[in-house]
RNA sequence: GCCCCCAUAGUCUAGCGGCCUAGGACGUCACCCUUUCAAGGUGAAGAUCGCGGGUUCGAAUCCCGCUGGGGGUACCA
């Protein structure tokens, strides 16, 4: 296995073509783990070449994005660096890869190719319908003398350039997590003349983010799987430059729950914001993606980011697919927030609270103080912050009864639960103070009383006062909601079984 | 189709030739705790380490073939 020599420079080079979906982050995550263990530096690149696929605001928010699961960057387009813009549009406006697409031409490592996007995709249909195996486009000009290109282009023949790629031998590089050790060889005659510049004059991926990679000093790359296929063209045009190749290591794919392909922008439920408006927590997040794909030990999960970066090592992650797991999320999430302290839960439940329209925003003082109040009974039944305002809606609001038939407990019927609500509103009337302690006391000795067993009797006045069968324990809850109210519903649910 | 990568329970993973009667986690089930639901505790089911050949005294671990899965095959990244 390689060993991993400072300086070490990563980057996390995304498009701006919609939301960045966890798979992104995860790649993003293994670079900056990367940078952090190993003492480099981190840097954030936009790569928005596309211009038709490109979306406004696309960028801020996967930056918002990567710093909510504590992602930073040492160099970015927002904070600038030694190498800015970095922005690559912006360095296109700059003329930086005309630059070296001119070198290419004149070295004769590329060409001026006028096949036009019509043109190849008839190429390519007679290729099928003739029943060729793969069609490997390598145009006309890769032999023409670089006058005959030149003089088409100042006609004002609309053209791309293209790697001049051998026809025969084989290109190999080494890849840190794939390969066995060993290197991953292609034969050129399976590659193809591909586009370093479009027709618009605007670089295409290959090119540019190599040329950036170069300038920027980009020690190692870092990169999901499905850009194994295209480095032998990047060494092919490292070679080109007559530039030394970063190391390359290909990070395993992020496969969909069910197993069929990948994560999908489209079909998945995984843009990273979803999660915090799920009320997922940062930290479990980062704890759950940097698992995907790495691991520490036989039995370790839960780590601090800080004892993530001190233990991720290249040669721990792993070579095959990780899968989308939301379960595993889920119950991560659920340690998370049951780390927390019940004034951080309070704090961080208020937002959902305020959305819900449970309480104001911002709230006033008295409702923060019965949020914090009201956390511990539900602090451990959470696993995700947004089933808050469901599990203590009945705090805030009035409850009903339409279905009467949940207020009766088992073997009972609504006459008898009727009168055994009365008899608890009697007794409750008389409890002081309104405590816990004492509310249990009072209604444990009723139990005996009537003769019942201690789940008829509460289960009757847990639906009374929540308005649910499921809900925090009732003394607690019953203590919280205050006499006035408890009381109340009491009385309102034995009116609504006739009593 | 062609090229490339990958392959341990339903899922994620530990394992890098003998510590493996294959460890941990999610999920599932049971029991305990208990006023419901959770949480917590205990335990169970679940993997002939994809299949077939080698190499070796010995293989989940190394090699080959097959199969399966994934990725790529754009003037997208």
């Amino acid at each position: 296995m390689a060993e991993i020599t400072p300086p070490v420079r990563v980057r996390f080079a995304p498009s701006p073509t919609g939301f960045l979906h966890i798979g992104g982050v995860r790649t993003a995550l293994f670079n900056w783990l990367f940078a952090r263990h190993y003492g480099g530096q981190f840097i954030l690149r936009v790569e928005d070449t596309d211009e038709k696929r490109f979306v406004v605001g696309a960028a801020d928010d996967m930056m918002a994005s990567l710093r909510w699961v504590g992602i930073d960057w040492d160099e970015g387009p927002d904070i600038g660096g030694p190498h800015a813009p970095y922005v690559q549009s912006e360095r296109n406006d700059l003329g930086i890869y005309r630059q070296y697409v001119d070198q290419l031409l004149a070295a004769g490592k590329a060409y001026m190719s006028f096949t036009t996007e019509q043109e190849l995709e008839q190429m390519r249909a007679d290729a099928t319908a003739k029943g060729i195996k793969a069609f490997r486009f390598r145009g006309p000009e890769r032999d023409w003398p670089l006058e005959r290109q030149q003089e088409l282009a100042a006609q004002g023949k609309p053209y791309t350039v293209r790697l001049k790629t051998p026809l025969d031998g084989t290109t190999s590089f080494t890849d840190l997590i794939r390969g066995g050790g060993e290197p991953i060889t292609v034969n050129n005659s399976e590659l193809q003349d591909i586009v370093l510049l479009k027709s618009t004059g605007m670089p295409v991926y290959h090119l540019a983010h190599l040329v950036d990679d170069h300038l920027m000093n980009i020690t190692h790359v870092l990169r999901a799987e499905e850009w194994v296929p295209s480095a032998p063209y990047h060494i092919l045009l490292y070679n080109a430059l007559g530039w030394e190749p970063p190391v390359f290591g290909h990070l395993p794919v992020i496969l969909r729950q069910d197993g069929k392909g990948k994560l999908s922008k489209r079909k998945d439920d995984v843009a990273t914001n979803r999660f915090w408006e799920r009320g997922y927590l940062a930290e479990a997040m980062f704890n759950y993606l940097a698992l995907q794909g790495w691991s520490y030990d036989d039995h370790t999960e839960i780590m601090t980011p800080d004892e993530i970066v001190e233990r991720f090592t290249i040669d721990r992650v792993q070579a095959s697919p990780a899968r989308w797991n939301p379960d595993k999320l889920k119950d991560m999430n659920g340690i998370y927030i049951r780390m927390l302290s019940n004034a951080e839960l309070a704090e961080r439940l208020v937002p959902f609270l305020g959305a819900a329209g449970l309480i104001g925003m911002p709230p006033s003082a008295d409702e923060r103080a019965y949020v914090e109040r009201l956390v511990p009974l539900v602090h451990e039944r959470l696993e995700e912050l947004g089933e808050a305002p469901e599990l203590l809606e009945f705090f805030f609001r009035d409850v009903s009864y339409p279905d009467p038939a949940l207020l009766v407990p088992k073997k009972m019927d609504p006459p008898g639960t009727a009168a055994v609500l009365r008899a608890a509103y009697e007794r409750l009337a008389a409890v002081e103070p309104w405590s816990e302690g004492q509310l249990e006391e009072a209604l444990r000795a009723l139990v005996e009383e009537l003769g019942l067993k201690a789940g008829q009797l509460f289960g009757a006045i847990r639906v009374a006062v929540t308005g649910r069968t499921v809900a925090p324990p009732l003394f607690e809850t019953l203590a919280a909601l205050g006499k006035q109210r408890s009381l109340a519903r009491i009385d309102a649910a034995a009116q609504a079984l006739g009593g």
